[in-house]
DNA sequence: TAATAAAATGAGTATCGCTCATAATTGACA
DNA sequence: TGTCAATTATGAGCGATACTCATTTTATTA
């Protein structure tokens, strides 16, 4: 008990002190940016000597890449918190790209200081690492959607993957460019296309004279039903 | 006369030296990137003083401008090039797709070293106006298209300029990870998906009697979708 | 050929990331 | 509580490098 209350301290004193380093980081690099960044800023904000850094991180790419790499951790938990509820994957694939393109122009600094480590370090194996499991959500909710039979199945999925975010990442940087906060006309736009090409429109299923109509119909006056009942 | 000579003498004996500084750093830069660069290295490969350089560029990343600004008109005329004799905008597009992916992955040093300018230097003017001037290319296309009745006209041409480049270059990132050189199916996809969204095809209008009731179909089901999502 | 302007040179400077010998702090144990 | 070993912190100093500038070299004109 005593030993672990102990090492405990030691332990969150360090872990402040590693907080405190990132944290202080982030602003210099945000305000100066990575080359106009100095270690001995970073340090006097942490509140710690110089070389105290190098103890906790290699260098100064490496503290670089620790934040990128907080960043995008975090980017991805709150991708699947904006889409967990929805359930449709034409409502869940808008909202990933409202949230995706929002986060992109909020956090500009951010993401281009992301790109900056494929300048600094030949090693940027972790960020790569980080963006696959952030494009994941795309990914998953591509796949529910085909299991669903609302999305056609595509023989590789990262051609659609990389519409997506290729799209939404250039029309960030235009928007922004342009001083223009209204993300919709994109990302209606980016849905629709997708849903075009790949969507199973239901009317493709019925025109044939499949027997999928008849339970869409079903589906149909199910709802409208409950629309009904909930009164005006 | 002898004066016009003497002058153009000298003015060509510098501007050969701007050649050779300009071709000494380009090698320097792919072979080492922009960090790894050494200016006495450059002075070394050009063949004079390390001092020299600063004559002709203000600093290293003025250097690594007028490299980067040297590429894009370059890459910007052969756009033009490749494209001048197709007369068809489907296929004007496609292979203005095609030649821009192929120069993304074939001169990717060059690429990310443009983008290290954005990391580098807080003035990233000149290179946005050179882009500016190759993404044109696009723009005349698709101005061209709707002219012709081919394509319908956009109220915001820079969301279809997005998805295209935007997707053409995460594709190139991506084919270049897994050493895939064919291109075809990004580039086919893509206009294919322009084309579905914005062409004014022929046989879309000619397919059925009441063009408007798939879409309308497709609209009804997803609205319900949403609707059966609220009892719950 | 002499005078003047233009261009080149490279030793020197300022700056910065990083190291390392030394000092301070912490926790276990008696 | 005091002692000792281990961990953590410190900052002067080192090496490296982009850039400067007093001096030299080269080109041009009369």
């Amino acid at each position: 008990m005593t030993i672990q209350t102990r090492t405990k301290t030691r332990r969150q004193k360090v872990e402040a002190r590693e907080q405190a380093i990132l944290d202080s980081a982030r602003n210099v690099f945000f305000e100066k940016g990575y080359e106009g960044a100095r270690m001995s800023e970073i340090a006097a904000g942490a509140k710690i000597a110089e070389g105290t850094i190098y103890i906790y991180y290699k260098n100064k790419a490496a503290l670089m890449r620790a934040i990128s790499s907080e960043f995008w951790q975090a980017l991805t938990a709150n991708a699947w918190a904006e889409i967990e509820a929805i359930d449709h994957p034409y409502d869940a694939l808008l909202a990933l790209a409202r949230f995706h393109i929002k986060s992109l122009m909020d956090q500009a600094d951010m993401i281009d200081l992301t790109h900056s480590l494929r300048v600094v370090s030949a090693d940027v194996g972790t960020t790569t690492e980080e963006l696959k499991t952030y494009v994941r959500v795309f990914d998953t909710l591509y796949s529910r959607g085909v299991d669903r039979g609302d999305l056609k199945p595509h023989p590789a999925l990262w051609v659609v993957r990389d519409v997506f975010f290729g799209t939404l990442d250039y029309s960030a940087r235009t928007l922004r460019l342009h001083d223009d906060q209204n993300v919709e006309p994109v990302v209606t736009n980016l849905i629709d296309g997708i849903w075009a090409q790949y969507g199973n429109a239901p009317d493709t299923r019925s025109r044939t004279g499949s027997p999928d109509s008849s339970a869409l119909i079903a589906r149909l006056e199910r709802a409208i039903t409950r629309v009904e009942q909930l009164g005006e």
